[in-house]
DNA sequence: CGCGATATTGACCTGAGTCAATATACGTGG
DNA sequence: CCACGTATATTGACTCAGGTCAATATCGCG
């Protein structure tokens, strides 16, 4: 039972900043920006400022003024409610090209979530009032929008569901599994999670504690499903980890 | 210990149709067209059908290819999701001016829950192509429904929340206080929750079993937190419940 | 090389699920 | 209008997944 060492790609760890390049490309390639004359993308680019940020540092925190939506330029951002007891949930992990923040009218108009760097991020963002002015001008931007948060709102659903119905096992494996669709690279161990993820990440995403993560960690690695060590996961048999998720 | 009887108003249960002044009183009050000029609304009613479904009858089934947009014009419609092993999960409840059904774009094109009418409903509907255009030609609308999706997309994070750190009986006083929020209306009996609920509506609302539910009701009942019988609920001390949902 | 962060593992306990029996409310038909 | 039958709700006894607390092991960075 050999265990490897980290096998995460450094491309994905290292810090960088956000260059100016890079920042015109990732605007340009947004889902929901791409199909704009080119006119409009540069008009659109004006009202963006970039920041990067480093690893564990925070963007926003849950209840503050909701202001500014973000953009993903790089690297991952992760979603958190937290709780008074300090037993904190993870809601999302975004990358390349994803949005959060405020990009709605709500309530309370406070950001819902605490959104913070898991890797070293470089984040776009512009002012609430003027992303609402782009979907005013640009309909086609606004049903885009529409449409990505209909997604996000049926993830959000099937989690619900999940939590109602399933056991920690069958939870831990659907989030593996959809880590490996969206972030999984093949390489020597299996379809490797290409993102530092540790036990307690694992617990935030799937509702459970760190110790019965590790457990059913290791179980899985056991039976042969999975290759994992510090901070990291590969799957090695989709095929069987599919089937404890839908046992 | 007396155990009234239903203290629920007849007007919430009896079945009617819907008539054409409801209609477009309906339309015309929609959070998302009532900002609408006049002729506008008079196109898009044109668009719009209608229907009448008794309580039980299903709207729409989940994985079914999701081709309408509904709107409640009167009665109340849960949204659902079903689990294999038959356990199913409640998504949400909806009133009189709230949407559902196919609105975006997403990656299967089915509906993603099963919508039922739970009281006797009359839903309007419109073909999604048709939406859609509607959303291209009034951008304010369009901004309207991110602004809802928003708001129901952080509903739905605070269960996920909820069901990862809550116990039942958190859970349950924070559905009972939603819904006491939401279609509460004050009666001898307390704030009495207008709309006929029973044990298995309030399991699969919390992710819990109706026996649980049952349990957790009986208790809080003795506690003097709420009056309940079947079918209905009322809240009778409001401040505690909270103190409970936090605990 | 050694230390701090991370992960594993064990023992124990409890909230809530399961299975089953009983009670109660309400609609229905006589 | 009452009596009966069915759907709904309650309650008990038992079980177990997974939480908690605590000790130990391991990784990989500085």
């Amino acid at each position: 039972m050999v265990r490897r060492k980290i096998p995460l790609d450094d491309d994905h760890i290292e810090p960088h900043m956000c260059d100016l390049d890079l920042r015109l490309y990732i605007i340009g390639r947004l889902p929901f920006f791409k199909e704009l004359p080119l006119e409009s993308i540069l008009e659109i680019n004006t009202h963006f400022t970039e920041r990067g940020y480093t690893p564990g540092e925070m963007i926003y925190y849950e209840g503050e003024p909701a202001e500014r939506l973000y953009v993903v330029a790089d690297g991952y951002v992760k979603l958190m409610r937290h709780t008074r007891s300090g037993k904190d949930v993870m809601l999302d992990i975004l990358e390349q090209g994803e949005f959060f923040g405020s990009l709605a009218h709500t309530e309370s108009n406070e950001y819902a979530e605490t959104a913070h760097a898991h890797t070293p991020v470089c984040a776009l963002s512009i002012e609430g009032g003027d992303f609402r002015q782009v979907l005013n001008n640009h309909p086609q931007v606004a049903l885009k929008v529409v449409d990505i948060m209909a997604t996000r709102l049926q993830e959000a659903h099937e989690m619900v569901r999940l939590l109602s119905v399933s056991s920690v096992e069958q939870r831990l494996a659907h989030v593996l599994l959809k880590l490996g669709d969206k972030l999984g690279e093949p390489e020597d161990e299996g379809l490797l999670i290409q993102m530092p993820l540790g036990r307690t990440d694992l617990a935030e995403l799937t509702g459970t504690t760190t110790e019965t993560a590790s457990r059913v960690m290791s179980q899985f690695q056991k039976d042969g499903l999975i290759q994992t060590g510090r901070k990291w996961v590969a799957i090695t048999d989709k095929a069987r980890l599919i089937d404890v998720s839908e046992a």
